[in-house]
DNA sequence: GACATTGTGTATCGTGTAGTACACACTACT
DNA sequence: AGTAGTGTGTACTACACGATACACAATGTC
C-alpha cells in the first residue's frame, strides 16, 4: 500500500458519512493547496514534510507513525531518542530487526510492566 | 561535543603517529574537497551526507552511528527497520526513552542471549 | 632561501524538497 | 439551465543540501 492510496482510501471512507471530507476541504483544514493534496494522493512528486503528514494523519484519524512510514520517514522524536544513545539503540534495533512481531511485542510489554 | 570538534580531535590524535592524517590527505582519501572538510571540522554549514560521514568515520576508526548522531542523523538501515514496523518500534523506543543505559543494555543482552 | 604542504576564505553550483497559484473540465444539486 | 463544488494539469518558486573550484597566507622541510 502506497502513501497516496492509503490517504485516499481513508479519506473516501470518512467521506461516506461526512460530506466535508472532500479533497478540497481536507486540504483546506490541513493547510495545503488542493492540487498538492491531489498529487500526494496519487504519489506524484516527493511526499509532504513530517509536519504536514502528521496533520494529515490527525485529520484522517490515522496513526502518525504509520503515515510517516508509508512516506519513507521516521518520526523526529524517535530519531532524537536514538541520536542521544546511538550505540545502545543501534545495537538493540539491529538485534530486533529479524525477530518476529510477537517477540518484539513481548519485549514492549515486558518493559512496560516490569520493574525497570 | 560537536561533530566538527569530534572529527578534528580524532584526526589530530591519529596524526601524532602518522603524518598522513593531515586535513588534506584525509579529505582526499574520503573523496571530498579539503576546504569542505575544513568547514565540516569547524561546524560551518550543514553536515555532510550519511555516505560521506560513514566514510569519514571509517577513515578515523570511529563508530559510524556515533558520528552520524553528532551530525544529527540516524543510520539509514535503522530507519528502514523502524519503517517496516512503525507502531511496534515506535512503542518500544518511546518506552525506552527515559530508561537508564543499564536497563537498555540489559535488554540488548537479554535479546542476544535469550531463546527468542 | 626555495619548495612543498597546510588549513582556510570566497564564490559558485546542481539537485531535491516542499510546496503555491491558477486555470480547466467534470459532476451534483435545485 | 445555472451555480457550486470536485479533482486535476501545468507552470512556477523559495530555500536548503551537499558539495566543488581555486586562490591565499602561514607553516614546515631540505
Amino acid at each position: 500500500m502506497s502513501l497516496g492510496n492509503f490517504l485516499r482510501e481513508h479519506r473516501q471512507a470518512l467521506r461516506k458519512g461526512d460530506r466535508s471530507y472532500s479533497l478540497r476541504r481536507v486540504a483546506e483544514r490541513v493547510g495545503i493547496e488542493p492540487s498538492y493534496l491531489s498529487k500526494v494522493e496519487r504519489d506524484l512528486g516527493s511526499p509532504p514534510s513530517e509536519e504536514t503528514l502528521v496533520r494529515l494523519a490527525g485529520e484522517l484519524g490515522q496513526d502518525p507513525d504509520v503515515v510517516l512510514a508509508l512516506a519513507g520517514k521516521v518520526s523526529g522524536d524517535l530519531k532524537d531518542t536514538i541520536r542521544r544513545r546511538p550505540v545502545l539503540f543501534g545495537q538493540l534495533i539491529r538485534e530486533l530487526r529479524d525477530l518476529p512481531d510477537h517477540a518484539v511485542l513481548r519485549l514492549v510489554r515486558e518493559v512496560r510492566d516490569g520493574d525497570w
